[in-house]
DNA sequence: ATGAAAGCGCTAACAA
DNA sequence: TTGTTAGCGCTTTCAT
């Protein structure tokens, strides 16, 4: 493999002049940079980005930690959009990604500090992490710079990026009640999902706007899994036959609803009104098609690589960056019938 | 950042020893050993790869590129699922992963080799790639170990992953005739994907071991689009009323034929049968549910990554990977009606 | 405008 | 068992 010390050599100048012409320093005079050029070119020179690296203490490389990249997250496009959007906005900005192990065992035994401080990446991105995840912690304490998708933790160097979580809600319950419900549940995901807290939040408060009771056994939980929602639904619906709308913080949880609702051959949306979270692919092409908020989860990822960049530069003050969600009315939600 | 020098300042050792006794080496005391752990956990040493990469010239990285990893590729979760496979057996055999930007404009005019080199991977998978794109040739040109998915090429320290794709659409074709179709259009993916190729002969092969006429017309080209296929659907079953079966080379493509039947209120499967190829997750939740021809996306990469290992430490023969693929059997397919 | 030399953090002969 | 030394490929003072 060509070094710059081969091209010195063949170019006849010190490798010092080879390493300022290629890097396009001023003081090279424009004869050798040009012969140095053609040099490169000939001996088919790539630079050791290994080696830059090592003695410039830069990287150009930022860690990506996904918490759940499994086959799970494949329905769910959500981790995968979001990926999209890192990916276009490292590349804009001349970074490479590296992916972390993270779901093998032998490697959770490494920290959070050590995995990243091994790669010397120059900062993480952090995405389906949980709130009591160990990692989360090291965040803080570390001297890492870090952005958190969908958890609010900031810190030097350390922000975040999400969606209006309570706004959303709001939107999808107030949609509700403008369609005439009262009875309404909700499937949340778990709680250790701070988007779960803040759904849930929305919920609440649009009830309590509205001077609906709030029953706290009607806040079910979901575990943002399609099967659990469909089983917890399944028992719900069962014993709570009044209910005549389900807000749902995951698509995923709602097409679960769905099924439960399909089962006990409850008709949606005339009987029951559904609404999902996120937009996946799957909420346009399930049957009726799901009303949700709608997240812009490309845009999640690309403002996440975005703040990071920005948060290494030292050239952000505000931390944060909260996104607009927005509700898409599909088929699952209709008029309250029973009103 | 604590180096071995500090370690050994520390321990009162030799910075060799340092890197002995971290390293496992056997020619170092217990005693010597542990007090140099003791002292690095104390200091909180991480290693630095980066400088170990430099001097092993071994990355312990590979690299991976994805031709179209954007919002597109959202829908079809094929190359989430790749993914997902890749990063396990990465993460098992303890290799990082690092995504290159290849759509980037800025980034597209860095060959291959330079991409790869730069990094220094010891090995790349590719996926998603065309066949006219000129990253193929360099694969072959070049001496970086290398697993293309869905396109067959071998070489020295080059393999590839796929599935038998002439299979699956024979399996595919050969269901449709066994329901007694005869006039079967197929919907096929653009030229420069390997697979539309594979695919192809499948269709062809069965058609002529039934001694079914082959109508080069019948062959369409959906370009792996959802809306491109929709399009040419649309006006193929305009004009071809007798077309009672439609085999596509994506389930993207029999969504879009989907779209175009329920357009012109050909109800499917009893008027029109269709099968997919890919099974990706829509499939299972479109109405109706498609027959398609699964894959093991996951499978494929957690092949391709697990070859890319054996070639690099050259205990592999078979350059090859094919895995098996089956017919899934749901609810757009049916007899044929019109016989 | 160019070169000599030091050093980034680590591994690996070679010596002792 | 341990230490000395060289060097991976590059950037960067500091001279010239």
């Amino acid at each position: 493999m060509t070094t710059i010390k081969d091209i010195a050599r063949v170019a006849g100048v010190s490798i010092t002049t080879v390493s300022r012409a290629l890097n396009g320093y001023s003081d090279v005079s424009e004869k050798t940079r040009r012969r140095i050029q053609e040099v490169a070119k000939e001996l088919k020179y790539s630079p050791n980005a290994v080696a830059r690296s090592l003695v410039m203490n830069r990287s150009k490389t930022i860690g990506l930690l996904v918490s759940e990249i499994s086959r799970e997250g494949a329905k769910d496009n959500f981790t995968f959009e979001v990926l999209c959007g890192i990916n276009d906005r490292v590349a804009e900005l001349d970074y490479d990604l590296i992916l972390f192990n993270t779901n093998s065992a032998q490697q959770k035994v490494k920290s959070y500090t050590q995995l990243c401080r091994e790669r010397r990446v120059e900062g993480v991105i952090l995405q389906g992490i949980k709130t009591d995840d160990p990692y989360l912690e090291e965040v803080i304490e570390s001297d890492i710079p870090c952005v958190v998708v969908d958890v609010p933790i900031t810190g030097n160097k350390v922000g975040y990026v999400s969606t209006d979580n309570v706004d959303g809600a709001k939107k999808a319950v107030q949609y509700l009640i403008d369609l005439g419900h009262q009875q309404i549940a909700m499937m949340n995901g778990h709680e250790k999902a701070f988007v779960s807290q803040k759904r849930k939040e929305g919920y609440l408060a649009t009830l309590e706007q509205n001077e609906i009771p709030i029953k706290e056994d009607w806040i079910l939980n979901g575990e943002f899994r399609e099967e659990q929602a469909e089983k917890v639904a399944l028992y719900f619906l069962r014993n709570h036959p009044n209910v005549t709308a389900i807000f749902c913080a995951s698509d995923l949880m709602a097409l679960g609803v769905l099924k439960a609702a399909k089962t006990l051959n409850i008709r949606v949306p005339s009987q029951l009104s559904v609404i999902g979270y996120d937009d996946i692919v799957l909420a346009e092409y399930a049957t009726p098609s799901l009303t949700t908020v709608a997240q812009d989860k490309y845009q999640i990822g690309y403002e996440a690589a975005g703040l990071l960049i920005d948060l290494l530069a030292e050239n952000e003050t505000n931390n944060a960056r909260i996104l607009k969600s927005n509700l898409k009315i599909r088929q699952s939600t209709d008029f309250n019938k029973k009103a």
